[in-house]
DNA sequence: GTGAAAGCGCTAACAG
DNA sequence: CTGTTAGCGCTTTCAC
């Protein structure tokens, strides 16, 4: 009996009206006498009154809470997209329910289920995958929701993205203009669209730069960091060896560092490294890594904001926005030098 | 009109019962015959129901949700924790809703207000400060919590953290034990507990090998980076110089890393670094970093076994739990050389 | 076993 | 402006 809850009705007592007059007070209605919502709100205080959610949202519909689905926790990627989303949230007001569903697919739809039955307001994906069913079921009952990071394959939806081609090219660019013409290339999971669309961006800026496109300079990664390892020595294995390695995040990119340092070579002298998605750690290895940035933390306020006006006006027309990337450059590239190839091959030749 | 919301009434009509036994079926009360159950676990699945949390909450008095209060998600250390807190939820079919403060005390006190009115039925702090008085509130309404790392001053409650001492007298054993006298030491933010701890741990193993303690060796932090990089700097300048740098945490130790080798000296065979943590980085700088782990995922693990533990025993008796924290060897430091600093001496005496 | 009825705390008409 | 009256969807007695 310690927590003994007051109610509305405890304050609309103290204060001498109905508690519908609480009530309007609560919710900032016009209709009430300044006296008398003065009154109300110090019976309020004077009894540390907090209004309940549960029975508001019940009541009015409305839950003041909207929900995250992500798909794990483990990597720093998402941590940077929640902050986005909570400082959009906090200025809300409004609560954030998260949900990991450990890649589980009947999790997810089971959640997506739940959450839209009166959980929360508004929903907001993370799902590098190609969202499943669940978004059907969401349009269709045309719940509030917008992707984050997806790759929109199919159904248009309101979500939220970063331009991965454009990130790609630029690069690629970056080491094509640095004098690199043999530039290995690791990718992520290829069944991500993400993933393709940065080997898209590789391939353009060659192509651009007419540099020929060679698949033995292509390692098909899975976007974790063993993957950057062994596809950097694979790399460093072919014929002709490449000045450079792009892979296709900054994980993957720090595998690469350590195999080629494993090799006797160095950063970037002998080979530059270029990574993507500039999380904290790039800046932090030595040497420290150029990368592309992609704006996560955007990413996530972007995403809210939608889903705020989404529940505004919940006809507004679907949209996708493609957040720009930014070339970060650091100390893991330099220009293209008398390479160890060329001397390798000088020794050759010889 | 689309989100035709399927109700326990709606059930109950296909199925043929009253909403009371769709109720009872829900809660699996044993009171149901198995062909009635049967029944309606059928009328359940073709409406696709999903019980309405909010209604269940406001007439059950139970939310099924518990509320996770945190300053901030910018350090990765908060993630891991999460990652605890969830794996140990999910098990339980919780919801985890998350606050965070951004430190603002005001609205930490107003969580706690909200979240104890009905948001929640339990409520996890992480606050490494000292517990303000929502703790107090917290414990004349009975409510249940726990706290995560906070550094008890003050009342008892329930709370789990890391074994901070002992982690750090193991840190600076090691370096005793490689040979090091003169250890430098960066604290981190004196008002917090855990720095205290770790300065006591380092002044304790010193004295238990008999090494005196010199404040000059000693530079206070705050838990940053930067002041890694200044306390390195400030600490290699002493007349006498460390052969090892111990700082309070491993963003510190990376500053520290970063400062050594704008001093051109070399990590380890100059100066040892060994840093307290193990974030995911820790393992990706090069060297190696050298730290002590804290068993981040499980305090947050265990934290919520306690919290389901006094939600199903509430007067079970309050307990403080500390996690071992683990020295883990990597390559940033080693046994103590002819030191640049014997070399510097030798120099002036010879 | 199962139905009926009384709320949980609040919002939202609808009267005055 | 303010009181009154229905519910929101579900849990819980209490009868039958």
């Amino acid at each position: 009996m310690t927590n003994q809850k007051t109610t509305i009705v405890d304050v609309a007592a103290k204060a001498g009206v109905s508690f519908g007059t609480v009530s309007r007070v609560i919710n900032n209605d016009v209709h009430v006498r300044p006296a008398t919502r003065e009154r109300v709100l110090q019976a309020m205080e004077q009894l540390g009154f907090v209004a309940n959610r549960q029975a508001r949202s019940l009541a009015g519909g409305k839950t003041g809470a909207i929900g995250l689905l992500v798909p794990d926790l483990g990597t720093g990627y998402i941590g940077e997209i929640i902050r986005g989303i909570d400082a959009e949230l906090t200025l809300q007001e409004l609560d954030l329910i998260l949900y990991t569903t450990h890649r589980t697919a009947s999790k997810e739809a089971n959640y997506v289920a739940n959450l839209a039955q009166g959980m929360v307001d508004g929903l907001l994906l993370v799902l590098p995958r190609n969202p499943a069913d669940y978004v059907g079921t969401l349009t269709q009952r045309n719940f509030p929701f917008v992707l984050i990071d997806h790759q929109g394959t199919g159904k248009e939806c309101p979500a939220v993205g970063a331009t991965n081609w454009q990130g790609a090219f630029d690069a690629a660019e970056h080491l094509l203009k640095l004098g690199h013409r043999r530039i290995g290339f690791i990718t992520g999971s290829m069944d991500l669209g993400c993933a393709q669309d940065r080997l898209a961006g590789y391939r353009a800026a060659l192509r651009t730069h007419h540099v020929p496109y060679t698949e033995e300079l292509v390692y098909e990664g899975t976007f974790f960091q063993p993957d950057g390892f062994t596809g950097a020595l694979a790399l460093l294995d072919v014929p002709d060896p490449p000045t450079a390695i792009f892979a296709s995040n900054d994980v993957m990119a720090m595998g690469a560092m350590d195999a080629i340092r494993q090799r006797g070579l160095r950063i970037p002298d002998d080979i530059a490294v270029l990574g993507f998605d500039d999380i904290p750690q790039a800046e932090m290895v030595r040497p420290a890594l150029t990368t592309i940035q992609q704006p996560l933390e955007k990413m996530g306020r972007v995403a809210t904001q939608m889903l705020l006006d989404l529940l505004e006006a919940p006809e507004s027309k679907i949209q996708r926005i493609e957040l720009p990337t930014k070339l970060i450059i650091r100390d893991s590239c330099c220009p293209r030098q008398g390479s160890y190839a060329d001397a390798h091959n000088a020794a050759y030749s010889a």
